[in-house]
DNA sequence: ATTGACTTCCAAAACGTTTTGGTATATTCT
DNA sequence: AGAATATACCAAAACGTTTTGGAAGTCAAT
């Protein structure tokens, strides 16, 4: 059984109470205590009841992180690579990291709810923003802390960190257009999702700086796995009038597309250009 | 603030103790108080506090798992593949995963004693065994619940699992000797680690049985990462007399191993064989 | 009228910690 | 000598749960 302070206060000879604030370095304790409290506590290989803190402090220190996918596998390389900067980050200023997957849906506001009433966490990190979220919605209204990786529609009153994608899409815009490219096809996530629009309007706009416009009938909507970037591809390669470029709003439609190429014998490069976003290991 | 026990327990004129058991369906509360019970706890919303529920009951319902890496980020598939496995099995079942990531070392052990003396954790996954692992030589002396990824060398008297990395080595050796290749170098991990020597091992015999000895000159040690793979590989087949074919223990480092042909102009698969292991999306 | 069985309830203790609101003793200042 | 100040300590309450060991009431059988 591990040590409890009541274990070293009766070895030390003194109460509780003296033992918690000695370890807390309070200085209502003398040196002398002090010192032999924690002789006491290293020999009993003592490390405080992270729970019975827990419940005392009322705070968990403990950030709640909801991977919205379908998939029980971490299967989108981006969420690993978020995963791994966060967790590492958090741990080092001693907070840790609940991590659940639930897909977006009705289940998906109770998931939130029970880590917060259940005292589990003490605030979220938000990903994959949609236009209308209901997360930051039930957060905002519950006023519990949290910083979302994205926007919404409209105004933001909450913090949020985002990356410039409309801006990023004008450059790829600028890059197809010097390849001489004007049948364009843009393979988008679906509306829902914040990015998707500032993504995709990013490229309109771009193209329009070139007397370009995206042709509507060249927009799919995938679901940003390989597999449907994949679908939506070989889709676009048989059309009639097929497309010369296509823009993958992320780097798993992308090598899905790729996959797609290859299985018409198309060259990536030379038949068809490919672009993706995210830079992912991959 | 959430609710609580007390809560329901003076809505509905009853004592805490009653709400409890309500809430567990004991049958020493009337069906009549159950009902009321249950509905003013789903208006109140009430989830019970985690960490009260863990310190009463002395069990975390959690489970330690330390990724022994050096990076700070989740560089390496095989543990984000592995994590999101481990991850979802263990929500399935209503654990949770209390996951940190700690370098092999002085350090490792008092990881593991913090968060098991801490209470935070009930057992541990522990991945890439060490012929001689310190961990489990602790965690069995603590009587600790664990189970292991991979064997150590001796009786293994504890549970784990693992897979026949011996077996796919001897069916990898099979295959180079089909296409001829005699002269193989092999990039394996640390041989501290267990699967490294059941690997090197497995490939060795492999050979044997087509009568080829796998030259002690060629075989090189990593630290399992791309970069390694690389570095290694450009050593090899930098020799006077290089290889004609590369046998890595695991896929990061084959990839690496691919990337250096390749900067010599070399092709894989024509002018040189190169064989990972792990099966990583990648 | 007692006994026993059954139903329904609950006060109190416990889990391990931190904080509050003290007390007792020694020291220093008038 | 008495008052004020410092120093060192601690009992008890609190956090929200679950479990223990009953108690009180009803009913049926003796």
């Amino acid at each position: 059984m591990p040590a409890t302070l009541k274990d070293i206060a009766e070895k030390v000879g003194k109460s509780v109470t003296t033992v918690s604030r000695a370890l807390h370095d309070y200085d209502d304790v003398s040196l002398d205590t002090k010192e032999r409290v924690r002789l006491v506590a290293d020999d009993l290989g003592y490390s405080p009841h992270t729970y019975a803190q827990r419940l005392q402090k009322q705070r968990s220190d403990t950030i709640g992180f909801v991977i919205p996918t379908f998939e029980p596998r971490l299967s989108d390389p981006f969420f690993s690579e978020f995963l791994a900067g966060v967790g590492n980050n958090a741990a080092q200023l001693g907070y840790d990291l609940l991590v659940s997957t639930q897909p977006a849906g009705e289940k998906e506001q109770e998931v939130y709810r029970k880590m917060l009433e259940g005292g589990r966490v003490d605030g979220f990190i938000i990903v994959r923003t949609r236009c209308e979220d209901s997360r930051i919605q039930y957060l905002i209204n519950k006023e519990a802390p949290f910083i979302a990786f994205g926007s919404v529609e409209g105004e933001n009153t909450f913090p949020f960190v985002d990356e410039d994608g409309a801006h990023g899409m004008r450059l790829v815009a600028d890059h197809l257009v010097t390849l001489v490219h004007t049948h364009i096809a843009c393979i988008a996530p679906t509306p829902e999702l914040t990015f998707s629009n500032l993504r995709l309007g990013g490229l309109r706009m771009g193209l329009n700086n070139h007397g370009i416009t995206l042709d509507e009938a060249l927009i799919r909507f995938g679901d940003l796995t390989q597999q449907s970037g994949f679908e939506h591809a070989q889709d676009l390669l048989r059309m009639t009038n097929p497309p010369t470029a296509i823009v993958a709003c992320n780097d798993l439609m992308a090598l899905g597309a790729m996959s797609a190429t290859r299985e018409l014998d198309l060259v990536v490069g030379r038949d068809i250009a490919i672009t993706g976003f995210d830079d992912i290991p991959m």
